[in-house]
DNA sequence: GAAATGATTTCTACAATGTAGAAACTAGTG
DNA sequence: CACTAGTTTCTACATTGTAGAAATCATTTC
């Protein structure tokens, strides 16, 4: 993301599969619901570290739940996203937005086929 | 962008600009379309470095010109979107409004400060 | 009560992408 | 020829993307 704070592909799409939770959830919830999303499997390794690199930037915040852990497991690592993280949502759709204005790609097809 | 055919942000940006010119352009073009578009700062090794690696990929080819390079200057490089290149912003294009699809930024917002 | 099981997080390592900066090339110009 | 302008190339390093296995801990099973 370097000194801007720009949001790289994966990580927009944890911090959005976090938002699509009501703006809370865990490491194993984000997973399912990237893999529900995108039909693309992601191995939960890549799913944490993302976590880590976005809550090291102030975009979420976690804390883990204390015992209500239901049937068996872990105690959760819940992560919430903070304003911070709902302004780089925000601002990465509006960017995207005007950088596909006016973009026919239906359009481009055609030149594409004849050239040349 | 690993073993699947997604796009890296910069790559999409990249790829973009030159969609954009009408899906032909040369490296300085396309770092100015960038920077007018975004208002962010990017040196010219960086768009270079990625149209490579988008030709390596089969979204771009790229020829060179041979002599017009008007006043002064090395023969321009001159890239062209491929279909496979049109293809693969029409699905980053598709899978992010679906992602997108239901998300109510400003309800998170609400959230986000009433919490904890 | 020890071992198996299930749910989850953590750790480690490496590959791919993002980014900067300077060098090199080429054609005009004074 | 030295200089300037426009452009590409090269090199190097920081950040992000991704995988896979190990570690934790509550519950169930024998």
């Amino acid at each position: 993301m370097g000194r801007d704070g720009l949001l790289g592909s994966f990580e927009e799409l944890v911090l959005l599969a976090v938002a699509r939770a009501g703006g809370e959830g865990y490491g194993m919830t984000v997973r399912r619901e990237i893999e529900a999303r995108t039909g693309r499997e992601v191995t939960i390794g890549a799913v944490y570290a993302t976590l880590d690199r976005l809550e090291a930037k102030g975009l979420l915040s976690s804390h883990l739940t204390d015992g209500d852990a239901g049937r068996g497991g872990r105690a959760r690592r819940i992560f919430r996203i903070e304003r911070a993280g709902v302004d780089a949502l925000a601002t990465a759709r509006e960017t995207r937005a005007g950088l596909w204005e006016g973009v026919d790609l239906a359009d481009l097809g055609g030149r594409v086929e004849g050239s040349r």
